[in-house]
DNA sequence: ACTGAAAGCGAACGATGGTCGCTTTTCGAC
DNA sequence: GTCGAAAAGCGACCATCGTTCGCTTTCAGT
């Protein structure tokens, strides 16, 4: 980390993933509110200033943790839904790849979700705007949907927050009936049954 | 308050019911989370440690406030299941008697619920439990119900939940479409019906 | 080599929740 | 009536927290 050399803000950005990849088995093991800043910065390596010039304070960094995750699944979203397929194919795909993520930081998801209730009520709008901006691209393809035929004309607000909520017990719940993906299945289809136009 | 002499443990209650009483509206005014406990000795009229001697640590005055309205509520709902009718006529009262408590109180139970969910897991968890007490406290009276014949058999620990939880829209939700009592009567209806002997 | 700017740091700050030991008040025993 | 034990009350104090400040270190461009 070179000291005299400005960092551009895509390398800010890699620094912050980096600091919080170095941290986050403190904040799996005792919690977030439980863990001090001085602690965080002992962990990664870095002085309690430094840790300041990339995160304003230290809710934002359980903001960062979710603004982070949710725009790296927007953008996949995005992505698979610029492909030139059905709607209601490139809607399954975003799914299927929305509760992969989950699962794959499972764990921190639910640590992290359970301590942002403790936030301010700022910072939980904050998080909230990225949940929205995901629900929000869901939405835009299910409109597309609608336009295409492949759907009926439903609230596509309203579907695409049931889609998107509906995820959860997928990968956090209590009662699972399958491995994910059978409950990916079987949830989709209902919802698709639902709207199928 | 007199210095030399003891206080008995309801005498000890009746003060801290006091005190909560006058600093209630700082907490309404400025939130809970944001009052410090100077402010809220000087607003009681107390030295700071004075305060610690009835309430063991800050959270403590917000589990207080739930324990306090919970156990009263159960209370008045015991008098009433214990009163000489069917089942279904009491529980009927027991639930009027429960939105009237919530709506003497709306405004304040409801920047309470907010702040509370930042308290830590073991101060919601003593919240959880007199809910839990209320919960039983209902649950009992609707086996009876089924002893009596009045209900069907129901799952009564189910039911009581899916009771109790359906009288929060009436009081605290955002979509009216009645009055409180004409809301509780409709929800009753359904829920009447639906485990109906 | 020099300089300006950025990156990094530890000491210090203000405020917080919580504790300690002292003072004041009262009651009951003598 | 007084004296002492015990309780109630208190403000100073403590440890710790999140956050800020000013200094040092390092490097790029001249």
């Amino acid at each position: 980390m070179p000291k005299g050399i400005p960092l551009t803000e895509e390398e800010q950005a890699k620094r912050r993933h980096g600091i919080f990849h170095q941290v986050v088995n403190i904040f799996l093991k005792k919690g977030f509110q439980e863990t001090s800043m001085r602690e965080i910065a002992e962990a990664a390596g870095l002085g309690k200033s430094t840790l300041y010039d990339y995160f304003k304070t230290k809710e934002d960094i359980l903001v960062y943790f979710f603004e982070d995750q949710l725009s790296d699944m927007t953008e996949e979203a995005q992505r698979i839904a610029m492909q030139n397929l059905p709607a209601d194919k490139r809607l399954r795909q975003v799914m299927e790849t929305y509760i992969e993520n989950l699962q794959a930081n499972k764990s921190l998801f639910l640590k992290m979700s359970f301590e942002s209730q403790r936030l301010k009520a700022e910072s939980q709008k904050q998080i909230q705007d990225k949940r929205h901006a995901y629900q929000d691209m869901v939405r835009a393809l299910i409109d597309e949907g609608i336009r295409e035929g492949v759907f009926r004309k439903v609230n596509s607000l309203l579907a695409a927050r049931m889609l998107v909520s509906g995820m959860a017990p997928i990968v956090f719940g209590s009662r699972f009936t399958g491995t994910p993906q059978e409950m990916l299945k079987d949830t989709l289809d209902i919802f698709f049954r639902g709207i199928e136009g």
